[in-house]
DNA sequence: CCAAAATAAATGAACACACAGTCAGTTAAG
DNA sequence: CTTAACTGACTGTGTGTTCATTTATTTTGG
């Protein structure tokens, strides 16, 4: 009885999973609007109304899809910084691994700087969670480590949140707009320097 | 016969006009796929089918709308800081107005953070036409100029754009999410302070 | 100067279509 | 036999766009 309710258990979080993955792939690639939960459902292999039983509606579906996707991609690039010392310097890998992540997803940096934002409404439905959070949690914590570690003058961690946040987003947004515009290698090292050289803590200062 | 024809020409620019402003104001506060045609042309005392005289659908009238309120808006911060001198003094000036203006309208600004980026025409269609053009291209005049008088390190002008466009973004963004959350002044202050330090040319370099 | 004809502008009811969400029925598990 | 999971055809609604008709303006010719 314990493993056959395991397997149910199972087969229900796969099916889950499955119109997860799916739902995040069409609204990254379609957008809300023009992603249909039809195929959302074709493609996930199951039938137009399990939808219904996973999730509350189309907008709980993106909510739900918006929260995996970033999850998924701050975890990865959590771990390719987790060694980089000192904080100061994993935070400018932390960049340059969002924008590497991202540029070789085009769909899913499409998702993230257009749909997440369409969602403002979402995010006032659903306080409880914001997409951004996380992410900008993670840094403040990290410019705070790097204010401890004295490396970094100790300006309010969610401005430099703020600065590094909206470069990534400026950067990839130029980006998806227009490709060849954009060297992402001398962007990259150019807005390092010159946040270095902004949050830099002085020997006198 | 002359007289007769201005008459004319001026009526059909009031229309559009009054079309005009009607669409940024719905698709400022209700969302593109929200805004409705009928009560657009309602509200701008046309039928529904005028609309389509002097809009070819709704995306147009959407592409249009924005650039209506980018350029009325980029006009009137300019001319607040046309007057401020250096070169790099006019960029922080005009951040500082840019968020100004905004959070003084808080449907532009969320026009300006969420509607502009999810309208297909936007990236793709009309590659000769993005709104943020001007303003970059705008911001990296200035940084240019500051270049020029060497107040500023010569970074490339794009990168320098991005970061100040993105700061200016994330801010209004997390603003409009939560505006108890964000302190405009101290954020402004300080991340004036960084760019400052980042961009600003020590006399050894 | 003024009808009458021609053209242009504007209207809004109706159409067409997409698609989110439902639910009565089917399948499978225990 | 009971229960839970699942199905997918169907429905209801919202809305972008069209177009036959009406209203306004301009031109023409006597």
């Amino acid at each position: 009885m314990i493993h056959a309710r395991r397997q149910k258990r199972a087969i229900v979080i796969d099916k889950r999973k499955e119109i997860l993955n799916s739902a995040i792939d069409h609204f990254a690639r379609n957008g809300y609007s023009r992603a249909n939960i039809k195929e959302i459902a074709e493609k996930a292999g199951v039938a137009t109304g399990t939808v219904y039983l996973y999730f509350k509606n189309k907008d709980d579906l993106l909510v739900q899809s918006m929260k995996a996707m970033m999850e998924l991609n701050l975890e990865k690039i959590k771990q390719k910084v987790a060694e980089v010392e000192p904080a100061i310097d994993r935070l400018f890998m932390f960049f340059y691994h969002h924008i590497e992540v991202f540029t070789h997803r085009p769909s899913m940096a499409r998702f993230l700087v257009v749909e997440l934002r369409q969602s403002e409404e979402f995010y006032k439905r659903y306080p409880s969670y914001n997409p951004y959070h996380d992410y900008s949690d993670y840094i403040m914590e990290l410019v705070s480590k790097a204010i401890q570690e004295g490396t970094t003058i100790a300006y309010n961690p969610q401005t430099v949140a703020f600065i590094i946040m909206g470069a990534m987003d400026s950067v990839l947004t130029n980006w998806l707009i227009n490709p060849e515009s954009v060297n992402l290698e001398e962007v990259t090292h150019e807005i390092r320097a010159i946040l270095r050289h902004g949050i830099r803590k002085d020997k006198g200062e």
